[in-house]
Formats: C-alpha cells, sequence, structure tokens
RNA sequence: GGUCCGGUAGCUCAGCUGGAUAGAGCAACAGCCUUCUAAGCUGUGGGUCUUGAGUUCGAAUCUCAACCGGAUCACCA
C-alpha cells in the first residue's frame, strides 16, 4: 500500500541498511516525464556507494519485482521514475469514496484546545477591506484547526470604549438632532462612522481657524474645545455617568447590529465574545504582582516598565503615572481572563503585521508573569491590502468600504450571471441565492488565495474577473460536476460501492487521482503552515487539471462501464474535495450556476 | 539608526523542509460551441527568480553581505 515504505525496505535489502524517512524523496513525476512517483536517489547514494544511474536501476529493478504496486520503472539522470499499476489508483480512490470525511480529522474530547481571536473592531467606523482579510482569514484558519482535529473556540474582542468613540457620540450629540438608524435608514455602524468623521472635518476646522490667529499647531491642540468636550465625555464615562453610559449603550448597540449584518455576509461567527469595556481594568493587578516580583521596575513619576533590553527590546510601559493601564496592560488582562474561562492550550492571535512588535512584546511579558502559554502564543500576522494606487487613507477617502464592496460583488456576479444566460429558468430566489454565491466567492478566493504574511494588492476591477485563478472557475467546475452526476442519475447510472481494479487508466486519470490522495498532507500543511492560501492554490491546480481532462474525454458517453463508472467516481470525488477544500476556506459551493 | 517582513513574466500571484527545461491567471495575438455548462479548452509570444559571494553532485529555495520597498521602535488602540 505505501510506496514510500516499499522504498524503504528496497534500500534495506540492497544496501544492507535502514534509513531515515526523510532520506526516501518521493515527489510527483513531472508531466515531461514517464511514470508516477520519482525517487530522487542522491541522497542513497552514501549508502549504495555506486553511480547515480546504477543505483536507480538497482532499486527499480528490486522493486518491480517485489512490489505488485510498481509496474514498471526507467532512469534519467539521477531520478528513478516508477510508473505504478492502475489497480494502485482505482485502489485508492476507493479509499477515498469511502473515507465519509476525506481530508478531515475528528476532534477527540482530550484533542487541544485552540482560542483563535479575529475580527476585533473599534465600534467607531464600519469594517473596511482590511477587515475582510482578517475575517476571511480568522474564520478559515479555525475551520482548518477543526479539520486538523484541534478544539477551537473563535473570539472577538471588540474595542468599545475610549476617546474615539466619544468623538463620535460627541458629534452625534452637537449636530446629530437624534439621528437614529431607522430615521436615517443608515446601517448602524455607518451611522455611527459618519459622525466620527463629522467630529474630525469639525475639529480640524477649529485647528485652522485657532492657528489662523497664530497659534501654533500644538497650541491650537490643547486649546482645542471640541477635544476638551470629547475628553469629557470619556471622564463621564469612566465615571459612570448614567446619561454618557446610555447613549454610549445606545450607539453601541446599533454599531453591534450593523457589524452582525457584515459578519452574517461575509459568513463569519464567533463562540465567545469580549469587551474591551468589560476587560481593560484587568491586568493591572497582573502588573503590580509583576512588580511585587521583581519583574517589573517603577519610575520616578510612578509609572511602571518592564525592562526588555535583555530580550533586544525596549523599555515598555505598563502603567501610566496615573496608574491607568495602556494598550498592552489590557491586552495582559485579557489574555488572563480568557485562561480562566477556558482551559486554553495555544492562543492564536489574527492581527495585522504593523502590531509584530507588539505581540513580541506580549509573549515576553506573559512569559515573565509566569503564564505557560505566553511563550509560543501565535501571532498570525498579515499584510497590508493596499490599492493599484497606493495605501488605503481614510482621510483621502480611498477606503474600501466591507458593506460596499459585498454589494458589489453580488451585483457584479448578478449582471455576469444573466449576460451569460446562466439564470436562465431560475427564480428570482434562486438567482439571486446564486450571486450571493458568486460574488462573495470571488471576493474570498481573491483575498485567501494570497500567501498571509505578504502585502496585497486589491484591484477593484479585477476582482470582479470571474476568469481565470478565481473563485467563481472552481465554483463554476463544481456546478459541472454535479450537473454530470444530476443526469446520471436521470439515466438510471448507478455508481458501485467498489470500482473494478482490472481497469486500464489514463495519463490524466492517474495523475488526478493521485492529486486527489494529496489533499489530507495540504489540509494539515496548510494549518501548520497558517497558510489559507495552500489550499485555495491546491483546489486551483486540481480543477485546472480537471477541466482539461473534463474538456478531453467523456464520461456520461464512455461506453467501457466500468470506465465510466470510474470517471464518475473520480468526478463525484474531485467535486467532494472542492466542497470540503472550499469549506475550510469558508466559502460556498453552488449546485448550478 | 535597531528589529521584523517582503523583492519571481508588463500586471496579480504560485513554487521556498535544496532536485530534472522556474509555473498559473490577467493583458496581447491565433484557433475551438450539432457532443456531459464556452465563467471553458488549445496554441504563440513574454524571465539575468533584485545584485554579489558562499555552502554542494545540484540553489528561485539554505548562509552572509549589499540594494530596493514596507512595517515597527508612543503615556493611541
Amino acid at each position: 500500500m505505501d510506496i514510500q515504505q516499499s522504498v524503504k525496505q528496497a534500500v534495506g535489502k540492497l544496501y544492507g541498511q535502514m534509513v531515515d524517512d526523510s532520506l526516501i524523496q518521493l515527489q510527483k513525476t513531472k508531466k515531461e516525464f514517464e511514470g508516477h512517483l520519482t525517487l530522487v536517489v542522491f541522497p542513497l547514494l552514501k549508502i549504495s556507494k555506486k553511480n547515480p544511474e546504477q543505483t536507480a536501476r538497482e532499486l527499480g529493478e528490486y522493486l518491480q519485482q517485489n512490489e505488485s504496486a510498481i509496474a514498471g520503472f526507467n532512469v534519467i539522470k539521477g531520478f528513478l521514475n516508477l510508473t505504478i499499476t492502475s489497480s494502485y489508483w482505482v485502489g485508492v480512490l476507493n479509499e477515498i469514496t469511502k473515507d465519509q470525511s476525506f481530508g478531515k480529522v475528528k476532534a477527540a474530547g482530550d484533542a487541544p484546545l485552540v482560542m483563535i481571536e479575529y475580527s476585533s473592531p473599534n465600534t467607531n467606523k464600519p469594517l473596511h477591506l482590511g477587515h475582510i482579510r482578517n475575517n476571511l482569514l480568522g474564520y478559515s484558519l479555525s475551520e482548518i484547526m477543526k479539520a486538523n482535529g484541534y478544539r477551537v473556540v473563535k473570539t472577538n474582542i471588540v474595542n468599545d470604549r475610549g476617546i474615539h468613540i466619544c468623538k463620535s457620540m460627541l458629534a452625534w450629540k452637537k449636530w446629530g438632532n437624534g439621528a437614529t438608524p431607522e430615521s436615517t435608514g443608515k446601517k448602524g455602524d455607518h451611522l455611527i462612522g459618519d459622525f466620527y468623521v463629522l467630529f474630525d472635518k469639525e475639529y480640524k476646522k477649529e485647528l485652522a481657524e485657532l492657528q489662523s490667529r497664530g497659534l501654533t499647531k500644538e497650541a491650537a491642540e490643547t486649546q482645542s474645545v471640541l477635544m476638551a468636550e470629547a475628553r469629557e465625555l470619556l471622564r463621564q464615562w469612566e465615571a459612570g455617568d448614567l446619561g454618557t453610559v446610555s447613549l454610549w449603550e445606545k450607539m453601541n448597540s446599533w454599531v453591534y447590529a450593523g457589524f452582525d449584518e457584515t459578519y452574517k455576509a461575509l459568513g463569519v461567527d464567533f463562540d465567545k465574545i469580549y469587551y474591551e469595556s468589560q476587560t481593560y481594568l484587568e491586568g493591572k493587578e497582573k502588573v503590580l504582582e509583576g512588580l511585587g516580583k521583581g519583574v517589573f521596575y517603577k519610575q520616578e513619576d510612578g509609572s511602571v516598565w518592564s525592562d526588555l533590553t535583555a530580550d533586544g527590546l525596549d523599555n515598555k510601559l505598563l502603567l501610566r503615572a496615573d496608574g491607568t493601564s495602556v494598550y498592552m496592560t489590557q491586552d495582559i488582562g485579557t489574555a488572563k481572563l480568557r485562561f480562566d474561562d477556558y482551559p486554553i492550550d495555544k492562543m492564536v492571535y489574527v492581527v495585522g503585521n504593523e502590531q509584530n512588535y507588539h505581540f513580541q512584546v506580549l509573549s515576553l511579558l506573559l512569559d515573565k508573569l509566569g503564564f505557560e502559554f505566553g511563550k509560543d502564543l501565535v501571532h498570525f500576522s498579515y499584510g497590508m491590502v493596499e490599492l493599484p494606487e497606493g495605501k488605503m487613507k481614510s482621510r483621502e477617502g480611498t477606503v474600501v468600504d466591507a458593506d460596499d464592496l459585498i454589494a458589489e460583488m453580488v451585483e457584479t456576479a448578478w449582471e455576469t450571471s444573466r449576460e451569460l444566460g446562466k439564470l436562465d429558468g431560475c427564480t428570482e430566489e434562486e438567482s439571486r441565492k446564486i450571486s450571493e454565491i458568486v460574488g462573495l466567492g470571488a471576493l474570498k478566493y481573491f483575498i485567501l488565495k494570497v500567501d498571509p504574511r505578504k502585502n496585497m494588492v486589491f484591484n477593484p476591477k479585477e476582482s470582479i474577473d470571474f476568469n481565470g485563478n478565481t473563485g467563481p472557475f472552481i465554483q463554476y467546475t463544481y456546478a459541472r460536476i454535479r450537473s454530470v452526476l444530476r443526469k446520471a442519475a436521470e439515466r438510471g447510472v448507478v455508481l458501485p460501492e467498489l470500482l473494478d481494479p482490472s481497469l486500464a487508466l489514463n495519463e490524466k486519470e492517474t495523475s488526478l487521482v493521485q492529486m486527489l490522495a494529496g489533499f489530507p498532507a495540504i489540509v494539515k500543511e496548510s494549518a501548520e503552515m497558517f497558510s489559507p492560501a495552500i489550499i485555495a492554490n491546491y483546489i486551483y491546480d486540481l480543477v485546472k487539471e480537471y477541466n482539461q481532462f473534463y474538456h478531453d474525454y467523456s464520461i456520461l458517453g464512455e461506453e467501457n462501464e466500468s470506465l465510466k463508472q470510474f470517471r464518475m467516481a473520480l468526478s463525484k470525488n474531485i467535486g467532494e474535495v472542492i466542497k470540503t477544500g472550499f469549506s475550510l476556506l469558508g466559502i460556498d459551493v453552488p449546485e448550478r450556476m
């Protein structure tokens, strides 16, 4: 069954030495050569003490005689190309067909518990393109971890307090005229975002006016009445002033309703949501505890710091002179709360790479404070999303709004489908459903296929292109497979439990089975590398190859009955892998399109 | 300046635990719908894998250095 083991045994028999698995380098044979699997013999030369060609030939001959799955071989330079029998491949396909959850490992009750934090929005602005990348990566990673047998808790920490919210609140009080999402018809998060922008505009106006009276920029900032009022609101909020708190609650509830809509459209969700307003006071205690243990030190003004110079970093502030906490302190507190709530084995933070330093420091600090998980917390760091014109700048109004983008993708999917006549004969509801699946599939795939670590360029025009390496291309292939299977069922063609092993398969067919068989390894690698892109690109390769096959060979029209069954089973399994793979990416797949 | 990350076709990206002649898509050009969905398929052109050294049977891949780009080094979160 396992070719790798057979080769290992062959080496042992021929050269009298059991070698480590790492020396048995088996890979898929390149298209231009004959064979299915290629053994690179260079690493074995030390043991065989013969030249590459001779070693390869000896191994090839031995394998052909002693391993029934090996039908033949050829040697080119130091490469031993092995041809595997058709019956072996049919057997592999049969195994795949039997395995209901092919590519997935079931989570056991005692499997490691992974908490994944993602999304983490501010409540003063709607979600934008950068958040989309974050949400898609976080959700997808969660699904991939689950598929690898981990227990997963998806969490979101909402930054619902601070001066930024107070700015929106102030603008609403001053100029809002009691506006609500209902009265304005705006989505709650957009409404609040608009007031935030309004504050900023008025604040800038005020600054300009002060500066025109001869004040320096700094002086103008300290004398600003608007900023002082915003700070006053924050003080009132922290003091628990009833009116302020209830306004804050009201406005936040609008924002949450808006976020929920966006999350729903994106298909992401959370198991546990933390709010910073409830956690921001935590952490102080831990810091003081560390101070007591001598892990941290106090400056003359009373502020508390950590000296990280021994780790090659700077000094880091943890408590201000007035005793209030900073971002880092809050994250320590949040970590503590989470570990109180769940027996977490591994903590993953999905946060942009601009915070690499923050998480480097957090990891060290948690470790110093005696948290076991500190050292191996994972910062799943991803690159920024840029536009063809450059970075998104809120000041220049070049931020791509998440809701707008989603709506645009769905709308374009609908128009394109209609133009191609794909929606003929569909009900209104079906058309809408398909457009949603396709539009969002295009968006999600476009973002997830890129290596998360890299900055990426999001070209709105290209993202709506449904040709080439895109989600819709893959969805389209899936829909066609489903169509073939529907037609087969209509004609009464039945797929047997087991396929006939005496079939003679062509190169394309064996190659497809071979690719299929590699799926579980891809899912594993994807989790280890923290990269949904690995799955995305694998699915694309598979689909690309299948499309060529689909074009060249008939499935339902095939006259050889067992070959027809084989091709149907092959198609069905490829469809299943597309579906499973896409579900790990959080992308739906349509029955028809 | 310190630290971290990136640099592959005109553009967007794969390939990176070292393996054979570096791959896709887009864009350009030429073909293919009486046959299971043409959102498809086939072909052509397009490369000093930023540069230079090193490691070795072999380097886009590993090491070092340089160059370019980005992030970060806040009593913002």
